[in-house]
DNA sequence: GCAATCATTGCACACGATTGCAATACACTG
DNA sequence: CAGTGTATTGCAATCGTGTGCAATGATTGC
């Protein structure tokens, strides 16, 4: 019933070192008040006994949680399956960087965090800041959360005039370089596969068009799922009669959904038609061929997070970060 | 520099209700001890102001957190990217059963939960409890974990006699699934590829062997990677004139290494070599052409560990669970 | 009508750590 | 030697909530 738990408290080593509570306290927490010989003594008993400091008592006085909540989109279903693994690999990287900083980390998923107003969260999950990811939803309530001061950080599509801080890949130069590529391979006709109004890759397509010449086509889908881009582009090659020369797609799953029709249809990958995704997904390795596509460093995103919201933890604002992009070329 | 929290304490809706705090208390725990229509007051009154209560305050009293932590492998370093997807599905389906229980998720990654030794993982962490997901390797510590009467699950292999609560798929179910399927298809050679000493798989190779009457190779590799398995199967295809007619992959991951393979020598997926894998990942679906796989259900395998870590935590020891297997015949 | 029972509520302390302030001891200055 | 300063430590209050016990008033039984 009752785990043990740790049965050694302040208090014991207290006894165990012939000082008073507040002294092992305050060597523990390296004191300048403290005598530098009681300190080392101090902490050479509490080691020995295996002493762990109680945390929930620890936070309690000291208001502070040193714990960060994640917020992340997982497949409410478990049939819809649709969450991004490039999310995943992003989610350990910001594990790893938060544990650099003495952090734990309380995952959330969206549905359970939205089942409390956004600005109770952090007092409610009692933590000290967020970590939000794949949320461009909800600027008015991320907004709000802004106004009242509390710190977080968001990855997603960054723009001119959010009022917190965002981190985000380069998405504009990220389509930019597709196009430029495209260009390099001499292709005169390019289809774009994305669904509208997710902003990040809206700000691909962008930053594609931009710099892309050529005929060009726009292809948009509901979602950005494997299925529903492979069904809209197979359905789009049944109707036009020439396929484009090139297709970028908003992300590497979708790209995977896109190269499966293109198979299905019979047209040949890269030389009649060359392809390129987005995010650099493990996946995109593992598929044959190997896919083409935008690269976003995960463990640089997630170290520029992690630092920024330690600094708002702080005091200190801090404005968003545009990550380096590049584009990788394997087989596609 | 102080975020405002929330300053409406439990203190302030006594006054506001006009009773004192600990009626507050207990009216908000459902105390029977209160009246029926002043916990309704209470209660409304409290939901009114936004009152959220203070975590940190309340574990300490209760000396419990109602968190749980998950201790997952991460990929180290970021080049590695050797997590498999199958574990983020997984992960999300943890984080929906353990909400669904009002219980909170710490993420730990392997490596920041190994600086602590694992008998103080929890009083450390501030936990109520641990799952672990793929950490086969370390079964002394886990059994002594389990000695110290700590509540805690672990995702992975079965086996008689271990002295803690696993919950896994039928492994072993599932290779001999694998292996029916070939015999129904007439092949008569079969390849294994997977690493020695992962426990899971080798019960998969276990299944497969007892229920595999044709000829058979094993190709031992280092590694789950996808690379390594690509690596392998190629050396090998080189080295033996006839490819075998069937391959069975102890996962998904490894399968599409040697589907790449399998291409690169130019040898023809189902016709000359049929292809299982493992996990049903969701790459598996998004495979040119579609894995088929040995599914476990995620959903479920969260369920039951989630549902018997509670009632370890309850005090009522568990013993572990075998999912149901089936194989998805896809494309391979 | 008096005592016993019951339902409801408040008092006061506990949980385990942190911190402002006072206390002590000692050294140093003039 | 008195006075001031410095280094080190302990006392006691505090964070916000939970709970054993006593107290209160209402109800019941005889």
């Amino acid at each position: 019933m009752k785990n043990p738990k740790s049965p050694i408290g302040m208090a014991d080593i207290a006894r165990l070192a012939g000082v008073s509570r507040p002294t092992v306290s305050r060597a523990l927490g390296d004191s300048p008040l403290v005598n530098q010989e009681t300190k080392d003594r101090i902490k050479e008993i509490a080691q020995r006994h295996g002493f762990i400091i109680n945390r929930s008592a620890q936070n309690l006085r000291r208001k502070q949680t040193n714990t960060v909540a994640v917020i992340i989109d997982f497949p409410a279903l478990p049939q819809e399956r649709i969450s991004d693994p490039f999310h995943f690999e992003l989610l350990g990287n910001i594990s790893n960087a938060l544990a650099n900083h003495g952090q734990d980390i309380l995952l959330c998923s969206t549905q359970s965090a939205h089942s409390v107003p956004l600005g109770q969260l952090m007092a409610h999950k009692g933590v000290d800041g967020i970590i939000f990811i794949g949320q461009s939803g909800q600027k008015e309530e991320l907004a709000a959360l802004a106004e009242q001061g509390a710190p977080f950080v968001v990855w997603g599509a960054q723009s001119t005039r959010i009022p917190y801080c965002v981190v985000g890949s380069d998405n504009h130069r990220g389509g930019q370089l597709v196009a430029e590529r495209f260009e390099k391979l001499g292709r005169k006709s390019a289809l774009f596969i994305g669904p509208r109004g997710h902003e990040e890759i809206e700000m691909r397509l962008n930053g594609f068009t931009k710099a892309w010449v050529g005929n060009f086509q726009e292809l948009a889908v509901q979602d950005l799922s494997f299925q529903t881009s492979r069904d809209a582009l197979g359905l789009w090659l049944g109707k036009n009669k020439r396929a484009p020369e090139a297709i970028f797609a908003g992300s590497d799953t979708m790209a995977m959904g896109a190269l499966a029709a293109l198979k299905e249809a019979g047209i040949s990958v890269p030389d009649e038609c060359t392809v390129c995704g987005y995010d650099d997904s493990p996946a995109a390795i593992y598929h044959t061929p190997a896919l083409t596509t935008v690269k976003q460093d995960t463990a640089e995103a997630a170290n520029l997070l992690v630092d920024r919201l330690m600094k708002q933890i702080e005091g200190e604002p801090q404005t968003g970060a545009l990550l380096n992009t590049e584009i990788v070329v394997r087989g596609t």
